[in-house]
DNA sequence: TCAATTAATGCTCAAAAGGAGCATAAATCG
DNA sequence: CGATTTATGCTCCTTTTGAGCATTAATTGA
């Protein structure tokens, strides 16, 4: 690709929880903060950091890299557009409280089931993906029948919180999202800038299985907690309900926590042990559940 | 970034799973099969997929990015280079017999427990670590015992397969690998150009992490095959052997494969049902494995 | 002050998944 | 034909999960 003006751009998906709901930073144009990535810099995510905590004011934790893409058609004008999608995690600060944080679902209100199934879903969703569907031949029909059916089963014990892109690819396929179209009636959760949304989507999938075997939560978490704020988190995020006493024994025996000795007060209720998070397990447990029946 | 010289390459580690050994295309110069990302193409996988075919003689099957790096010091001159990185899997082809596969192990011998414990790591890895970590002061001797501890545990049923690139890493940081030091006395392994053994070690704990929880496993097999070729395949990626009733259990009970109705021949022993994969599972098995206790 | 309400915790029980190994079947090999 | 080799069927026991009942300890509102 020489001689062909490359520009390398970074985007990152930075989160937060605050008042038990994930949050994203996000500009007032609806676009994910994102900078040019600069010669001086000795790393891709060194480069980001920096712009990020000038941009963020508050230094970013955790950081992963999500994917890399270079479509022509990402491309403004003649100039090869190559951008590098990040998913960044920041613990809750108070301090912070810009008003540049937007939580998440307002892009995605079919992906939080905490208080039950979305109604958007019935009312809106499988009413458009059905028609799609059937305005394609028999073949495509069958094809986008069993999509459908996967991204938004009929029996709701059978959603996976997981496949957020996959949900978000149907319903732009469909043109039942903004971004796809242009329109602007009728359509499904706040639009954002490019293909922003979908980078979220990437994001959110992410974290969303990555909290299953990792304990990256934890960077979202203040330094001391209560087990049932650590459950709420990890409820935001996959946009769920869980168990509560499971959740418990879960995070117990795996050896996520260590008690503080405080108490919680003021609130109704029994108070609560407070609860950190104990940073040994980032290198003991360096078990990734086995699946393989190991002789 | 406007106005320096940027470069895309493409990297990719492509796998193929022959005579019981995985492999991998390379260069005869020890390099990744890689090349630039043209104007011309579409998509930053189009591209891959082009000139790989091109090379490879064969068509991808499975790709998948795997990391993209704009480290300064990978840059040659004063222009930068940004590398992305893919794991693309291959189906065996017999015909395709080139001479530029090589198996993976050449260079990570270490990796390998199907026939036990490798020696080298008594040998030579664990002496070299722990000259390492005695040079350091206190606080980093610590640091160093615990990272050798999880990488190369003394009890080997902790060995966690998948830390491939950490032990990689952690080797480098010793000076016990080629690339480090530019000596070549007693060096562990076969060295790559530049900076790819790296690239290989990040792909090869992506895709033994991957065969555990999505089907990926047949993207490397033939047609038809029997449970032992299927499991001596997971096996040679995993470097470790499996329990073998346990194993076809685990298959079955998934669902993963339907009998063919024919069975093999002609080899000692009873012959052995031959299996085919179940495509259907590819959009039915939409669940990945909860690990949150939904209420 | 006391019952109602709200959370936090402790425990139990049954079902499902995982780990090990014994036993039998059906070919090829010398 | 007996020895050897690989395939397959099954059992048993241990852990992990899924669901819920019961009890404890605060706050809140008559």
């Amino acid at each position: 690709m020489a001689g062909q003006n490359i520009k390398i751009e970074l985007n990152a998906v930075i989160v937060a929880v605050t008042g038990g709901e994930p949050q994203l930073l996000i500009d007032p144009d609806m676009a994910l903060p994102s900078g040019p990535f600069e010669t001086g810099h000795r790393t891709l995510e060194q480069g980001l950091r920096n712009w990020a905590q000038s941009k963020g004011g508050q230094p970013l934790g955790y950081v992963e890299q999500l994917y890399t893409f270079a479509d022509k058609d990402r491309a403004a004008g003649h100039e090869r557009l190559v951008s590098i999608g990040y998913l960044a995690l920041v613990h809750a600060n108070p301090a912070a409280k810009q008003n540049n944080w937007s939580p998440w679902y307002r892009h995605f209100p079919w992906e939080d089931h905490r208080k039950g199934v979305p109604v958007i879903i019935a009312k809106t969703i499988m009413p458009g993906l059905n028609t799609w569907k059937s305005s394609g031949s028999d073949t495509v029909k069958r094809e986008r029948s069993q999509r459908i059916g996967i991204a938004f089963p009929k029996d709701m014990r059978r959603w996976n919180e997981e496949h957020v892109l996959q949900r978000y690819e149907l319903l732009w396929e469909a043109g039942l999202v903004e971004e796809a179209q242009g329109k602007k009636t009728n359509m499904l959760g706040t639009a954002m800038a490019h293909d922003h949304r979908r980078i979220l989507a990437t994001a959110m999938a992410r974290l969303r299985a990555k909290i299953k075997y990792r304990p990256v939560v934890f960077e979202l978490m203040p330094e001391s907690f209560t087990l049932l704020q650590l459950q709420n988190a990890v409820e935001a995020l996959a946009g769920l309900r869980l168990h509560k006493q499971n959740f418990r024994r879960l995070v117990e025996t795996q050896g996520l926590v260590e008690e503080t000795g405080a108490v919680t007060s003021g609130a109704s209720g029994r108070p609560a042990k407070l609860f950190a998070f104990r940073r040994e397990v980032l290198v003991e447990r360096a078990a990734t559940g086995t699946k393989l029946p190991r002789s």
